[in-house]
RNA sequence: GGCGACGUGGCCAAGAGGUUAAGGCGGGGGUCUGCAAAACCCCUAUUCACCGGUUCGAAUCCGGUCGUCGCCUCCA
């Protein structure tokens, strides 16, 4: 039984989805900048809690949103002088080629808030009906004192929020607190045509919109971080239930927690922020993955190059220990199974990656010593492969031949001499040194094998002296 | 001002009343090796911010203190 920690009443719960197929919704990106290392950071959790319902037998219906429409989209495309669309499209593009590097799976369906305007408008006809919403000169407000349940996510009323200092007031608006369903568009701004003139969808109905024409009344879980818990996430479930009647909305609410730069939280609006691309010129996908995965996904990470740095080296050990050979004759006498299930209780407890990734590294180590002790390691192996596969790790990935400038492969050529063409690839170039240094090796002639394995390490190439032979490895110069 | 989270070895990070206080990285020693590399073995927290309390028993529960962070405004 899985069981997960639900913001909505603050406490783990059994985890029972409404039908056959667990319906999942998560927030995505506005697209008017590049993604950061705080987004990757959510997306992969929650890609490994999708991966790890599929693999407990579940079918997933995962759905992820894009609000293409909104101001910074709108003031950005106009700083840039290209249109909203245009801008939108590219850093979409630009977050799906960032997550299928992070191994993220695909989404079944990403719709797009200007894409789906008659749902949006039909809910807000509908809200107003109800008397849940008014609309004031063109703009459409949601009524919050109209729903006595506002406020049931974030733990807090009317009346406490009032008494923070921050809440502009804007005559126009009933309450404070009501926010923007519709919001007339000003001239120059993208505009759709409404019941209450031209104009766009405001923020928070997008997602009830589309989760609702997606996925229905009730969904099974929704995610994101937990600076959408309020207002965004609060204003959806208003919104929802207010429209359809039905509760609840969502079943099972799932927040990540934020990640930090130094003491702050990392942000787009304060400029606090580690691009992905920029975290995955340093580190692999499977390092950035591990990192997140290795603290709990309620936690807060702080960002460091220091940690980074480790969950290389700890990805190198898996990608070893998955790659070991595999001896025929070998004994009896491994048990993957048990590590499985440690596995699955680890993760069935409110995804507990952390003591997951324990698992994993426990079950590498036995790997390595069944391989010592000359036992059958196939099935562990494969074992080992299954579960890095549902933490959305990707052991086979590092075994890419190394991208060698092809100066450097001439030079190794030139340097000693060796009879293959020039343009060659970097396996044979280093098969014939390889042979060449056996051939010192045997006369022993250290000095010389040496400078040999140290030219290689220069390009990133370790060696390993084996009873049966050396063979070679991409690892860091 | 209101709500919430957190403080565990050199670093990262699990554990949530009785466990030898996971795991990774780093460090030290050893096995193997011509030397390395990798792997394996051993060691590296008598103690969980601090002070009280509850309990036979607390890192885990309660109260207080200090410190850090998040939300209440756009945010994954």
């Amino acid at each position: 039984m899985i069981r997960i920690y639900n913001t909505l009443s603050a406490q783990k719960e059994d985890f029972l989805p409404h039908g056959d197929t667990v319906k999942m919704y998560v927030c995505g990106v506005t697209p008017y900048a590049s993604c950061h290392l705080g987004h990757a950071m959510s997306y992969i959790i929650f890609d490994t809690i999708r991966r790890y319902l599929e693999f407990r037998g579940y079918t997933v219906e995962y759905i992820q949103n894009f609000t293409d429409i909104d101001d910074k989209i709108i003031t950005q495309a106009n700083e840039q002088g290209i249109p909203a669309k245009e801008l939108a499209e590219g850093f979409i593009n630009q977050y799906f080629t960032d997550m299928d590097v992070l191994n993220v799976k695909r989404a079944s369906v990403y719709p797009r808030a200007t894409e789906e305007i008659p749902k949006i408008i039909e809910m807000v006809e509908g809200l107003i009906q109800k008397g849940h919403a008014y609309e004031v000169n063109g703009d459409v407000y949601f009524r919050v004192a109209s729903d006595p349940d506002y406020g049931k996510l974030s733990g807090r009323n009317l009346e406490d929020m009032l008494a923070g200092a921050r809440i502009e007031v804007d005559d126009a608006k009933e309450h404070p607190l009501d926010f923007t369903l519709w919001k007339a568009s000003k001239p120059g701004e993208p505009h759709w045509p409404s019941p209450w003139g031209e104009g766009r969808p405001g923020w928070h109905i997008e997602c009830s919109a589309m989760s609702l024409k997606y996925l229905g009344e009730t969904l099974d879980i929704h995610g994101g971080g937990q600076d959408l818990i309020f207002p965004h996430h609060e204003n959806e479930i208003a919104q929802s239930e207010c429209y359809t009647g039905v509760k609840p909305f969502v079943r099972y609410w799932i927040h990540n927690g934020l990640m930090q730069l130094g003491e702050d939280k990392m942000s787009k609006s304060t400029g606090m922020l580690i691009s992905l691309s920029q975290a995955l010129e340093k580190y692999s996908a499977n390092a950035i993955r591990l990192w997140v995965l290795s603290s709990h996904y309620r936690s807060p990470i702080s960002y460091s190059d220091e940690s980074l740095a480790s969950m290389e080296r700890g990805v190198e050990r898996l990608v070893r220990a998955v790659h070991t050979d595999i001896v025929e004759s070998a004994i009896p006498g491994l048990d993957a199974q048990s590590y499985r299930e440690q596995f699955i209780e680890a993760m069935d407890d409110d995804f507990g990656t952390p003591q997951a990734v324990a698992v994993l590294f426990d079950l590498a180590r036995e790997i390595n010593r069944g391989y010592d002790e000359n036992m059958h390691i196939g099935e562990a192996k494969k074992v080992l492969w299954e579960l890095a596969d549902v933490l959305g790790l990707n052991l086979y990935a590092e075994l890419k031949t190394p991208d060698i400038s092809s100066q450097a492969l001439k030079a190794l050529i030139d340097k000693y001499i060796l009879d293959i063409e020039e343009t060659a690839d970097v396996a044979p170039v280093i098969a014939l040194l390889l042979e060449r240094r056996a051939q010192l090796r045997r006369d022993k002639d250290w000095q010389q094998a040496d400078v040999i394995r140290s030219d290689l390490k220069e390009l990133g190439i370790t060696l390993e002296d084996k009873p049966d032979g050396t063979v070679w490895r991409y690892g860091k110069p």
